[in-house]
DNA sequence: AAACACTGCAACCGCCCCAGG
DNA sequence: TCCTGGGGCGGTTGCAGTGTT
């Protein structure tokens, strides 16, 4: 047993001997995944008997869940992914298992790393509260569609380089955006929030050959893309522009009751957003971002520097 | 090269909910 | 209705790897 699992509090002494604490070993991953393989998951305290293993049944769960399990996606999270997670835990807080369920391989465990090491830093180094509304609202006005941007550019070089090499392939003026359990497509002929999504051209796939930046494989955004679309009404008919968290549940009902409709709430809650927090950053950041690019035009992979210039901005200002 | 600091993340904990007896 | 065990969830811990001094 290791010195960690010694030190952890344990109530009850007679487990606390019988059972095995800490990182799990290959040969006891073996057996979990093989008694799985053949029994199936489930009643995790006598699975961990019956596999031989002297591990709490949570644990098993958990090792489970978070690593064995065949559909776990390791590796970064996507500049995809992380604009969902930061547009669904400013609708849901820290339900980490409910946005991980729209982030497919992904576990809550994941998303919570996340958001802890990142966002979270993000928070302290613009010295404000991770749930506080103005670091909510440099989320949503300043990260997000920084996030937007980051992925366009993205697109559009792969967009480019698919033009070099093939023909009829049309150059993007779009790309995608997430919005609960969708991805949707975002104009950026403006340049701005709260324009009205475009269409989504299946062309518009990065991948990690094209990409200058960190992304998933391509595969993964292929699903996306081309998944049927759910709610045609919304979308004016437009189909390939929308994921589902569960393949096998495809359909209108996989829309959430709270569904989010994220260019109206942009385009008519700024102003009220605006009024009832007193705030006028936006309007200065937003006129900073257009007059200069200069919060834009920063490099890739260089959240820390933009973050830094946020701060900056906030010290001067006293506010965004 | 060594010491220290920082970061990412696997693993654990306590609490809660729920189903079944 | 109460009790109990299983399972799920969010919060926390601490190790290992990496970067910095």
């Amino acid at each position: 047993m290791d010195e960690r699992g010694r030190s952890l509090k344990n109530n009850n002494m007679e487990d606390d001997m019988d059972l095995k604490r800490g990182p799990w070993t290959a040969e006891e991953d073996c057996k979990l995944i093989n008694y799985i393989a053949t029994n199936g998951e489930g009643r995790w305290n006598s699975l961990s008997r019956c596999a031989g293993l002297q591990r709490t049944g949570k644990s098993c769960r958990l090792r489970w869940l978070n690593y064995l399990r065949p559909d776990v996606r390791r590796g970064n999270i996507t500049l995809e992914e992380q604009l969902l997670i930061l547009e669904l835990h400013s609708r849901w807080g820290n339900r980490w298992s409910k946005i991980a369920q729209y982030l497919p391989g992904r576990t809550d465990n994941e998303i919570k790393n996340y958001w802890r090491t990142r966002v979270q830093k993000h928070a302290k180094q613009l010295k404000c509260d991770v749930n506080s509304q103005q670091f909510k609202d440099t989320m949503k006005y300043l990260w997000m569609p920084r996030l937007v941007e980051r992925i366009q550019s993205a697109s559009a070089s792969a967009a480019a380089l698919t033009n070099a090499t093939t023909t009829g392939s049309a150059a993007t003026s779009s790309c995608i955006i997430a919005s609960n359990n969708q991805f949707m497509t975002y104009d950026y002929n403006n340049n701005s929030m709260g324009q009205q999504f475009g269409v989504m051209n299946n062309n518009d796939y990065i991948t990690p050959e094209n990409s200058s930046v960190a992304l998933s494989p391509v595969s993964d955004l292929t699903d996306y893309y081309n998944a049927p679309n759910p709610n045609p009404e919304y979308h004016s008919g437009q189909v390939g522009n929308s994921y589902y968290p569960d393949q096998n549940l495809v359909g209108p009902q996989m829309l959430p009751d709270d569904y989010f409709d994220y260019s109206r709430l942009l385009d008519e809650d700024v102003p009220a957003m605006q009024e009832q927090s007193n705030l006028n950053w936006f309007e200065n950041i937003n006129g900073a971002a257009s007059s200069s690019d200069s919060l834009w035009d920063i490099g890739e992979n260089d959240e820390d520097f933009w973050f830094l210039q946020q701060q900056q901005q906030f010290n001067n200002n006293g506010n965004f």
